[in-house]
RNA sequence: GCUGAAGUGGUGGAAUUGGUAGACACGUUGGACUUAAAAUCCAAUGUCCAUUAGGACGUACGGGUUCAAGUCCCGUCUUCAGUACCA
């Protein structure tokens, strides 16, 4: 190898005006799109509308990789697809930027978050342009804009203003439900609200002071505070939601996640549970991502039952989904969490049980989930009484019960749970049978089908689901319980200790919270001089020096002028990620930027919803959810007219790298050196770890083969490392080496693979070691290289930095093009499926384009004239038509990629010139390679963009065939194939193939049994 | 454990209602052009047997239904994703 220049050049360009420049080409009309505005919607059309959105990106200061836009080329191909059939399409982007990295990176650098966000977006956008999305920029959303989240602070003011009445069954103005209060008082209220109210009557209400009636009314708002047990992430010194955390630790970095008390500001969208569960029937999602949200809410249908404890006055309340197994019951197991345990518990088990308590509050939340084996618990002493058989039941503390579910504690039915029946065999309690004909005496019996129930009194002889039914009949009679369905949805805590967020509209009078007006909004995230929580524990807010409200001015203004009575402390929380991307959606129909409205009625009206979303299934539980959510409540209080936000939901897959694996070997110091001195010099020291600078690089066959080496390899190893020792003699001729030790032993843990720069590996999977070598720390590599090469190791792997299997699309941009891009990564498979990014296939599609170009211009100029096209140019255009139309509505764009190739590579075998057939072929790629496609549209004459132009239609009538290959088979085997009218009847059919000498010669003189005969498909000869 | 999705050549992946498995690409091999390389073009390419003609096998595995199964049914295994002492 001489040529240390050598550069990766895809493509060689010719000196031609007629060639394919792809680069001048993406440039020219993206710059026409821009100056026409061709893509900006209207708010006013004949045109039936329809909106295709993306999930909007966060900003990161890495940029967009290849993976990012695969969902924005499917929807951007959708988007100008709908365009050509013509629908008046809304199709807008913007950014999802306040967040967490924004907000380390400046804790690390001290540069403001919105300084660093400005940066990213600049990036982002330029990315994004280069790509050539038919985005409307012109309705761009920011939600850390402080005219975008003005309306974000205005909708959590709504909720504030508002209570779910479970009787109509929406939310309505708290102002009724304080006219309610008034008349009735709070005992014929059907709300949603906190469990621990008290009930009141009219008198009480109104001789409550206001103080005393704001505390009661934040117990029913939608979003309420409440010290509530968070979780908490020191590290990251803020509040994590259900959803952000994975396996016990925090999304974003893996920090550990702790329970903390702390007054926080929560949502109740445990009220919308069933609306949220219903509307998933109406909408077109996948049933996985339905299925996801359905898990995710829970819900189960059962009653509370409701224990009297012997010779206390309390009751013990449990929630179960089988009331049929009520004589089931001999112990109840609470929570150690659990509030009676402490009054329950008898002098003589005292402790034993509080042992038993400081045990399990020190393991932590993850480890008790974690070991699910261990049965672990404790005897209180205590008895309940059974509602019905009035027999004493033992009442034990256990941790498989969770204080967090139901209401903390179960009755235990050892015959019909598994987990009841394990702890009572543990125990050595004993496990009554209630179910008729079923044996026990191995595993509890958990099924509901197929049995009948005995032992049980009035409920023996019947099924489950009479059972059940009867049972919670009994009980409400008698008064200790009631049916009752519970869901696993959690109301959301939306309280964050982050600075870059937005700030909530609030501030308090003496601890009640305040919302400020509409008019005098947004509420300003203030400047601070650090990002951190202050030394006292709060927020970073809390180092805001002008952060009070004024409310005789309306103003925000400086902390030293709180007073308390007419200057009050603003809230010093923010809100969360999920608060501006639960409404963004709204914003992009409101044309003219309005400030009076988050969009105006018409916009509303007009757009209603969105007809398609594209966007990854991380969001499944979080975004997804919350968003429902917040349009129902706009909903319920008449600001839309929707029920739901995205009517079609598609979540593209992954496109995950490739990552590329050298092999280390390392020689810890594994030599000595003998140079007539018996120790070595400092000198010797710095030789050597100058020569050694670089790792050793070992092939991944030698590698592969760590465990059991053969002798040839062992030999090259030995030979390559006596190499390394001659080299060094040679530079440092004081200087001998010599094994310290044999270097095959422990060879295994010698040797490990570390991921290499995809961009020093080439197609072939080898290393470009020129380029390696140039790289940061690797000029002093030695590579034991085999048959010239060094190949490495390849594996799939999500992209990211740390890998170092990143395709950035700027590179595959500049040596491919925009086109090559979006028809590559359509053509990679299906969209919804994760699948490898693989630079090397992209030649495919590449050559395609290439080729494509050479159809419509050759050397001379353009290729078309107004030939009439033959019957073949017309078969492969409308079969064309069909196949895409149809894939594109399947969202299948990985099969019309090919079928595109498919035409181009007939067309061009049939040396078609007619424009007739190739002029609406174009319109037809357009939403896949619209800057090619604009380029040849315009070149043909037309002086308006293709994107204007409407889809070719299909006429079937020139798909119509006179005869087809008939397969014939034997006994189901294909053998050959026999060309017939498609006019045959199915005996005229029968009589061809019978008598064609193939089919004599197959059946070899035997007469056939039956002949199976399919006319248009198939011939199947038995026999 | 539960829920959902998926398993097809060396690779990514095609295959309407069951009807010629492997479309379209990548890669590989051979050839043409070239001083050479790149680019371009042509040919071959599921595996095995056979000089040819042709044959056998083949869609994770084991069964079944059918004239015919990647596709339908039963069972098993594996992978991925979500979720979990949820009472």
């Amino acid at each position: 190898m001489c040529c240390n220049t050598f550069k990766f050049v895809p493509y060689f360009k010719e000196n031609s005006t007629m060639r394919y420049d792809f680069n001048q080409i993406e440039k020219k009309w993206q710059d026409y799109w821009a100056k026409n505005e061709t893509f900006k919607a209207s708010n006013t059309s004949e045109k039936p509308k329809y909106y295709v959105l993306d999930m909007f990106p966060y900003p990161s200061g890495a940029g967009l990789h290849v993976g990012h836009p695969l969902g924005y080329i499917a929807s951007d191909i959708y988007a100008r697809y709908k365009r050509h059939k013509g629908f008046n399409v809304l199709h807008p982007q913007g950014y999802d930027s306040f967040g967490l990295p924004a907000e380390q990176y400046a804790i690390q650098t001290g540069q403001h978050p919105a300084v660093t966000t400005q940066t990213n977006i600049k990036t982002y956008r330029r990315q994004l342009d280069q790509i050539g999305f038919s985005f409307d920029w012109s309705r761009e959303v920011r939600t850390s804009n402080p005219e975008y989240y003005k309306w974000t602070q205005w909708i959590f003011i709504q909720l504030f203003e508002s209570w779910y009445n479970n009787d109509s069954n929406k939310a309505e103005d708290i102002k009724t439900l304080v006219k309610l209060f008034s008349l009735e008082g709070n005992t014929t209220v059907n709300a949603a609200c906190d469990d621990n109210i008290e009930s009141f009557t009219t008198e009480d209400w109104n001789g409550y002071s206001s103080e005393k009636q704001q505390e009661v009314l934040l117990k029913y708002r939608l979003t309420y505070l409440a010290e509530t047990e968070v979780n908490w992430c020191p590290e990251l010194g803020t509040v994590l939601a259900n959803d952000e955390i994975v396996n016990g630790v925090s999304e974003r970095g893996g920090y550990p996640v702790v329970r903390k008390k702390m007054t926080q500001w929560s949502m109740r969208i445990s009220a919308y549970a069933e609306r949220l569960l219903q509307g998933l029937d109406t909408i077109d999602w996948t049933d996985a991502l339905k299925e996801t949200q359905r898990n995710w809410i829970g819900k189960s249908v059962g009653a509370t039952v409701s224990f009297n404890v012997n010779g206390h006055d309390e009751n013990i309340d449990v929630f179960t989904t089988r009331p049929d197994t009520i004589f089931g019951v001999n112990f109840m197991t609470l929570a150690p969490e659990h509030e009676l345990v402490s009054q329950l518990t008898t002098e003589a088990q005292k402790a034993e049980v509080e042992a038993y308590i400081l045990k399990t509050a020190k393991r932590s939340e993850r480890e008790r989930m974690a070991d699910v084996k261990t049965i672990s618990g404790v005897f209180t002493g205590a008895y309940a009484e059974h509602p019905f058989s009035k027999e004493p039941v033992q009442i034990w503390i256990g941790d498989y019960v969770l204080a967090s579910y139901g209401t903390g504690a179960v009755m235990a039915v050892p015959c019909g749970d598994q987990r009841d029946y394990d702890f009572a065999n543990h125990f050595g309690i004993e496990i009554p049978n209630i179910f008729e004909g079923v044996d026990i005496s191995e595993e509890a019996y958990g099924s509901k089908d197929n049995v009948k129930i005995a032992n049980s009194d009035f409920l023996n002889g019947m099924n489950c689901k009479k059972a059940s039914k009867r049972a919670i009949y009994e009980l409400e009679k008698i008064g200790q319980g009631e049916g009752k369905t519970n869901y696993r949805l959690r109301d959301a805590v939306f309280s964050r200790q982050r600075y870059w967020g937005e700030p909530f509209p609030v501030y308090y009078v003496n601890g009640m919270p305040q919302m400020i007006a509409k008019a005098h909004l947004p509420i300003v995230l203030p400047e601070v001089e650090k990002y951190l929580p202050t030394e006292e524990g709060e927020p970073p807010l809390g180092r805001a020096d002008v952060w009070a409200w004024d409310t005789e001015s309306n103003a925000v203004v400086s902390n030293d002028k709180i007073n308390n009575t007419t200057i009050h402390p603003l809230e010093l929380n923010t809100m969360p990620g999920w608060a501006g991307s639960s409404w963004y959606f709204f914003r992009y129909m409101e044309d003219a930027m309005r400030d009076d409205t988050f969009a105006s009625e018409d916009a509303l009206n007009y757009w209603e919803n969105v007809d398609l979303y594209i966007g990854g299934s991380e969001h499944a539980t979080g975004h997804l959810l919350y968003s429902r959510f917040w349009v129902k409540l706009l909903k319920d209080r008449g600001f839309v007219n929707v029920e739901e936000p995205f009517k079609k939901l598609i979540n593209q897959g992954m496109i995950l790298g490739t990552s590329a694996f050298v092999y280390v070997l390392h020689l810890p110091f594994g030599f000595n050196f003998r140079d007539g001195k018996s120790k070595s010099t400092e000198e010797d020291k710095l030789a050597y770890s100058s020569f050694f600078e670089g790792n050793i690089y070992i092939p991944k066959t030698i590698y592969d083969n760590r465990k059991s080496l053969s002798k040839e390899e062992k030999g090259k190893l030995t030979s390559f490392i006596d190499e390394l020792k001659d080299e060094f003699h040679s530079k440092n001729p004081n200087h001998v080496l010599v094994d310290q030790f044999d270097v095959f032993e422990n060879f295994e843990s010698n040797c490990n693979p570390i991921h290499v720069n995809v961009k020093f590996v080439n197609s072939s999977d080898e290393l470009i070691i020129e380029d390696f070598k140039s790289s940061y720390g690797n000029n002093d590599a030695k590579i034991l290289i085999e048959n010239e090469n060094y190949t490495v190791g390849r594996e799939v792997e999500k992209m990211s930095k740390s890998k170092l299997n990143v395709v950035n699309p700027d590179d595959i941009v500049a040596d491919y093009g925009a086109d090559s891009l979006r028809l590559y990564e359509m053509f990679l498979g299906p969209l919804e499926q994760y699948k490898p990014w693989n630079t090397a296939g992209i030649t495919g599609v590449h050559n395609f384009l290439k080729k494509l170009w050479k159809l419509y211009i050759g050397e001379n100029g353009l290729n078309i004239n107004a030939a009439e096209p033959t019957k073949d140019n017309l078969k492969t255009l409308h079969k064309t038509i069909k196949k895409v139309q149809e894939d594109i509505e399947n969202f299948s764009f990985n099969t019309s990629v090919s079928t595109f190739m498919i035409a181009i590579n007939e067309l061009t075998a049939q040396k078609c010139t007619s424009k007739e057939i190739l002029e609406p072929l174009l319109i037809l790629m357009s939403p896949y390679a619209p800057h090619i496609a604009e380029e040849l549209w315009s070149q043909l004459g037309n002086s308006d963009s293709i994107s204007k132009a409407s889809f070719p239609e299909f006429d079937a009538s020139y798909l119509v065939e006179s005869s087809k290959e008939y397969p014939i088979s034997f006994n189901g085997k294909t053998r050959f194939t026999i060309e017939l009218s498609l006019d045959l009847s199915k005996d005229d059919i029968e009589a061809a193939v019978l008598a064609n000498e193939k089919t004599i010669a197959q059946l070899d003189g035997r007469s056939p049994k039956k002949v199976i005969v399919v006319p248009g498909k198939i011939v199947n000869i038995v026999g």
